[in-house]
DNA sequence: ACATGTTCCCTTTTT
DNA sequence: GGGAACATGT
């Protein structure tokens, strides 16, 4: 283990380097962050005032983690507060508060959340009366975040070549989507960046002009010294233009590594690492490759891995931590034996001394984490969840949140629809909709609309709820502006009957619901003490950009589940992947995509070298999905690694490989014997079976003739085929087929007949 | 207006 | 298996 002053000569370059662009190419666990901390920490002794630097981080919990380290390594010689630090949402967010009205906002502005987004689009796509089969908000909306990561606005979208007629719908909705979030005054998370680049982009002016000198744009793009970026290959188009701009007058420092780069799909571009060079004149690169985290039976299963990739730079991670424990590969029956030997092995782990804070959980989909909290759980354990369904996301904080937002600003429909009727004070569909057609009708916002209730044509009754509730919520306006930011969230809480709602639903969820809301009255006066100033405008920024992070606090020691990709930047004494199967990690989507699945690859990379110490990959040979049992071959990944680096439990899998099957090639397979599966926790009772050999694993096939990836099928419509996925058991499977002309169909199993 | 029942689609991954 | 969107009954 590397000391937390210590760095090594590569690292101490990468920290000394002035006077040009410089990109750190830095493999997994060599230190990274450390180098960027110690580069701030060594500008602040130079004498570079504070407010000079900017650092870029990829999620909030990292700019937390740099602060503290940054201020660790001062020892209080620096005003750290004032330094920038945090990810490129915060930054541009903080930015943009300087000059709202440069692009139609007020400085109440809300940012939309995903189903805000969605619940505006869907208005906007009944606007254009466009067939709904057709173009679902989620669909539309993808495109336009597409367009949006790559800094391009309605005009300019030819640029992603969408084939018409989508393109021409996408563009006439993504003209109304902005209009009519300016009408809310609203910004969706995309808009937070490329609105920022927008100002940036109109701020250029001659330098001597004393107009510009006032700019606060153009001070902007003076403003920093010396920018670092971390996570660089995640950046994304937009995102790199933000940094070139407000880099203008700065040094600039990322830190990357292109086989960390999982975000594609948010249109990160692997290659802006490799155009880096070519970006900025004279730029240095300097390459770490000495790992510290990891022993090397871990590095060799990770390098075995993505050495597979075509197309990447290529470096070969050293350690000196010792060839240590080798990789546990470990097939179980299904997901639940799955979570309980994962359960079982923790318990012992813990038992033993290792703290649940070191020890980690990773799967591919949020939805296979129920299983394992559950079998965690029933452990005794403690785990907490990173991410999934968040914090924020609760439907009662967001209503409570939805409160205040409107008390700040009535003109977002999206949150006062959320509100009216929650809870029930006898405001329903209808009235709803009539509202709603009233304000559409008059160019107004809902809001608006409530104010007079009779011209939407609202009987008496209608008409009197709909005046209390507004009412109600003008006297809390009133009582806004009087106090504090915590007492104004009782009151709402109290006001609105929301409390009263919960009360009196005795059910286990609502007083889940009703703790949820105490924890946020705990949030909103940690958040003041912090900033004992802080507006009610600056809470709800804050809140809608941490978004998927948990709160802090939560005292308990415990292990953590999460999604790879929120494994990105941790790193775990104990680690287990689980799903190694076909379809599942890799994931069914990508399985004929190559470019994604090298992506996929990168992500398989990062999870097994986010260990420390100890490895886990567990597979099991039947997964229910969809509530429907699938069943699983081993993940292509797993075939992938070096045999004298892992230890097998369970018989010998039958590797992927390219279209990888099971059933006729185990037959050659030795067969499981039990010395192996008991060697390996001898201790614990488990209830896997890992003499099950892959064919004898009951399925619901009709005939039992088996199916596997690349096998070749003849149907009678579209003639032969090749089989590249399957979904569904028994008469209702379903084959994803790839026809001759390269066309993929789903058809019924029960269609085809093997060849 | 609301409570209850039914169907359908779904699942990558996140700031 | 599960949530959301629709449908039907009181």
């Amino acid at each position: 283990m590397q000391t937390p002053m210590s760095l090594n000569p590569a690292q101490q370059a990468a920290v000394d380097h002035r006077g040009g662009p410089l990109l750190v190419l830095a493999g997994a666990g060599t230190g990274k962050t450390r180098v960027i901390t110690h580069r701030v920490a060594a500008l602040l002794d130079e004498g570079v005032p504070p407010w000079r630097i900017l650092a870029v981080t990829f999620t909030n919990k990292a700019a937390k983690e740099m602060r503290e380290r940054i201020d660790v390594l001062c020892e209080g010689r620096h005003e750290t507060k004032e330094l920038w630090v945090g990810t490129f949402h915060s930054i541009c967010a903080r930015i943009l508060r300087r000059n709202p009205e440069g692009v139609g906002l007020s400085s109440h502005y809300a940012i939309y959340d995903t189903s805000d987004q969605r619940s505006l689009m869907k208005q906007v796509l009944a606007d254009l009366g466009v067939p709904d089969r057709l173009y679902t908000p989620k669909g539309v909306l993808g495109h336009i975040d597409r367009a949006k990561n790559q800094g391009l606005r309605p005009s300019e979208m030819d640029a992603l070549q969408i084939l018409e007629p989508v393109a021409t719908v996408v563009r006439n909705a993504y003209t109304r989507y902005q209009d009519k979030l300016k009408a809310a005054d609203a910004c969706d998370f995309g808009d937070l960046i490329l609105h920022v680049v927008t100002l940036l982009r109109n701020a250029v002016k001659p330098s001597d002009s004393q107009l510009g000198d006032l700019d606060p744009m153009v001070r902007m793009t003076t403003r920093f010294t010396h920018v670092v970026v971390d996570e660089f290959q995640d950046t994304n188009p937009v995102q790199a233009e933000f940094v070139d701009r407000i880099s203008r007058n700065a040094e600039l420092c990322v830190v990357g590594d292109d086989d960390q780069s999982i975000y594609g799909w948010r249109g990160a571009d692997v290659d802006q690492i490799l155009r880096f060079a070519d970006r900025h004149d004279g730029a240095e690169v300097v390459r770490l490759e000495q790992n510290y985290r990891s022993t090397m039976n871990i590095l060799e299963c990770s390098d075995a891995v993505i050495r597979k990739n075509a197309g990447r730079l290529g470096k070969k991670l050293w350690s000196d931590l010792g060839q240590g424990d080798p990789v546990q590969l470990v097939r179980l029956g299904d997901e639940r034996d799955e979570g309980r030997l994962i359960a079982q092995d923790i318990y012992a782990a813990i038992e033993n001394g290792t703290d649940p804070e070191e020890i980690a959980v990773f799967y591919r989909t949020h939805a296979m984490s129920r299983v394992l909290e559950d079998e965690v759980r029933r452990m005794g354990l403690s785990c907490r969840i990173v991410g999934g369904v968040a914090f924020y996301e609760r439907q009662e904080v967001k209503d409570t949140l939805a409160y205040l937002s409107v008390l700040r600003n009535s003109s977002s429909d999206a949150h006062v629809s959320r509100i009216i009727n929650r809870p029930a004070r006898g405001i329903g569909n209808t009235t709803q909709t009539r509202l709603a057609d009233a304000a559409a009708k008059d160019g107004k916002s809902l809001w608006e609309a409530l104010l007079d209730p009779e011209a939407a044509g609202l009987k008496k009754a209608a008409a009197r709820k709909v005046r209390a509730f507004v009412t109600m919520m003008q006297n809390l306006r009133d009582e806004m502006h009087e106090l504090p930011l915590d007492e104004l969230l009782a009151r709402v809480v109290e006001v609105s009957g929301y409390r009263e709602m919960l009360v009196s639903d005795d059910s286990e969820e609502a007083q889940a619901r009703l703790e949820n809301l105490q924890e946020l009255q705990g949030n909103v006066m940690e958040f003041l003490q912090e900033r004992p100033d802080g507006t009610l405008d600056e809470y709800l920024e804050l809140v809608s950009l941490v978004g998927g992070e948990r709160s802090e606090g939560d005292a308990t020691r415990a292990i953590n589940l999460m999604t790879v990709h929120s494994a990105k930047g941790l790193e775990f004494e104990r680690v287990y992947v689980t799903g190694m199967e076909e379809r599942v990690f890799p994931h069914a989507r990508v399985l004929d995509d190559p470019v994604q699945m090298e992506e996929e690859r990168r992500l398989a990379y990062v999870a097994l070298t986010r260990a420390k110490r100890h490895l886990t990959l567990t597979m099991a040979a039947r997964r229910r999905i969809y509530g429907q049992t699938q069943v699983g071959t081993p993940s292509r990944f797993l075939g992938d690694l070096p045999r004298e680096c892992i230890h097998r439990v369970g018989d010998e899998p039958a590797y992927g490989g390219h279209g990888g099957g099971y059933g006729r090639r185990s037959a050659h397979r030795p067969q499981p014997t039990r010395k192996q599966a008991e060697s390996w926790q001898n201790d614990i009772e488990y209830d896997v079976d890992p003499d099950i050999p892959f064919d004898d694993i009951p399925t619901d096939e009709p005939e039992g003739v088996p199916i596997y990836v690349g096998m070749l099928v003849r149907t009678r419509t579209f003639g032969d085929a090749e089989v590249i996925g399957w979904s569904g058991s028994g008469t209702k499977m379903k084959l994803q087929l790839r026809l001759s002309n390269r066309e993929v169909k789903t058809v019924l199993a029960s269609f085809v007949e093997p060849l």
